[in-house]
Formats: C-alpha cells, sequence, structure tokens
DNA sequence: CGAATTTCAGTGGAACTGAAATTT
DNA sequence: CAAATTTCAGTTACACTGAAATTC
C-alpha cells in the first residue's frame, strides 16, 4: 500500500481502514485465482449458476452485480473453456439460458479452494471467535446498507 | 449495489464482505465530500499536511499513496483555491515544499466534519461498543498486511 | 406501444507508465 | 554515473453508455 504511514485522521477512518482492507482482499483473492487463469467475477458468475441453477444473463448480471456488457464477455470467455453451457431460451426468446457444466463444477470446486486460502490469508492476525466476529459485524452493514437502498 | 441477493458462498466470505463495504464507503465519503466540491484525495492531503507539516510532492504522494501524477495535478488544484502553497525546496532544488495554508485548515475542518457524518452513516446499524471492535479488527488486520510487506 | 434482453462499439474517468529536464 | 523529483503526454484496465435487433 503507502510506503509511509498515513495520518492518523485517516488511520482511525472506518471507511478508510474498509478501504485499505479491501484493497489487500482483492489483492490476496485475484492472487490465487490468478492460479487457475481467472479472475473473481469467474469465480462468483460460476457460484451463482451452480446456488441458483441456470439463470439468463441479465439475471446472472443482477446477482453477481456486473454489467450487461460484461457479463456477455465473461459468459463467452467461460463457454470456450467449457465450463457452462449458453443456449437460446425457448420459453423466453430473448433470453440465453446459462448453465454450468460438470467441468464447471469441478472448476468451482479448485477456485473454493484457492479462495479459502486468501481468506485464512487475509484474517491471518485473528483467532476463529475474532474472525466470526468481523464477519458478524460486516454482514450486519451489508444487509443494512442493501435492505434500505 | 446488486438488485437481486449474491449467492451464499460470496456473501459468506470475508473478502466479499469487506468488498461491498468497501463500495458503501466510498460512496458515502464522496458523496459528503461532493457537498465541498471536494474528491477523498483532497481530503487525504490536506490531512498529511495538517499532520506532518510541510512536505514536497513526491512525500505527500507516499503518504496518501497517490501517483506522483495524480498529485501534481492535485496540488495545482488545491493551490488555484488557496488551500495550500507550492514552493520551490531551497534546500533541494529538485523539490517543491507544500503546505496548508490558513484557508486550508479552515477548509479541512469542514471536511472533518463531512467525513465523520459519512462515517456515522456508515456504522448505522452498530452500537458504539461494536463500532469500537470494528475498528479494533480492522486495525490489526490493516497493520498486519502493512508491516510485513 | 413500452419494456426487457443480448450484443457490440464506443466513451469516460482513474490509475498508471515513459520520458524528459533538473538536481542531488 | 546512479538515483530522486517534478511534469506532461500517452497508455491501459475497467466499468459503463448508446444504439440496434429481437422478443415479450
Amino acid at each position: 500500500m503507502q510506503s509511509r504511514t498515513a495520518p492518523a485522521r485517516l488511520r482511525e477512518l472506518p471507511s478508510w481502514l474498509i478501504g485499505q482492507n479491501s484493497l489487500v482482499a482483492r489483492y490476496l483473492v485475484s492472487e490465487q485465482l490468478s492460479q487457475a487463469e481467472d479472475h473473481r467475477y469467474h469465480y462468483s458468475m460460476l457460484a451463482a449458476l451452480e446456488e441458483f441453477g441456470p439463470l439468463s444473463q441479465a439475471e446472472l448480471g443482477r446477482r453477481c452485480d456486473l454489467d450487461r456488457s460484461d457479463v456477455t464477455a465473461a459468459v463467452t470467455g467461460l463457454e470456450s473453456r467449457g465450463l457452462l453451457e449458453r443456449r437460446p431460451d425457448p420459453d423466453d426468446r430473448r433470453r440465453n439460458t446459462v448453465r454450468i457444466t460438470e467441468a464447471g463444477r469441478t472448476h468451482l470446486a479448485e477456485l473454493d479452494a484457492l479462495v479459502a486460502i486468501a481468506q485464512d490469508e487475509l484474517l491471518a492476525p485473528l483467532s476463529p471467535a475474532e474472525r466470526k466476529l468481523l464477519v458478524m459485524l460486516l454482514t450486519r452493514l451489508a444487509e443494512h446498507h442493501a435492505g434500505p437502498a
């Protein structure tokens, strides 16, 4: 991050602390996923398809908070690697139905392991109880700001 | 953020929770600072100059984790508003010495108040004790990942 | 007709890189 | 000569926008 310590005004700011840790988290996860030639949104997309079943590209974008255009490009990439299938939806011919393949499920399990390593690196200085506490507090914040949109 | 709930795999991930809250935090702080026609790095720079005294542009960039080029542009902007002064350093003529002005200190105090509002919005669902706890945990993470660079 | 979906081309802002000029 | 500083021009990665074609 920065080469010298930042101003105390910033270092004590919750928003700054979250931002710094977000940079670290992004780096650690990206570093792990790059070992599988993947990006963070590849993991999100495969996870969404596994959890919710087949989705249209638009719905996949909503679930993963990705732009429609970026979904189109990413689906094309994952399709060419055989990790998902894209087929026209017979019930609504505007849509493409995207579904994860068996190879995709296998791949997702590998990404799960890589992502878990990154989580452990991120939370290294905290005890199991402290990790649970942190996750609980962050979940409450996230849910508060997601609900009252 | 996303219009529908994200996969559980993601929602339970510490790195994802931090990332989501980081987006919220950035938005809330930016929204407040925009009332003063400022950006987040304006606040960082004025805070660093107030806390550390006059700095070269390079050192200011290190303290605020900003690129040399971006510092040049931002200093020019703040200088034109009279919030800081940029003078050649007589002791090392490669450098510009940047110092905050009285108007800059006054302005910084206003930004402090705006940033405080954003912190309160961000942490709204947490009790004072929980806020302290969260800040403590995030500080430990940040210091761990800053130290062992 | 209005609205949703997919696709592609293009835009915009932000962080960064390279190179030059100067000084240590 | 190597390294640091400032500056500017250009680049790159990334998210997004606009518009077209199709379908609901």
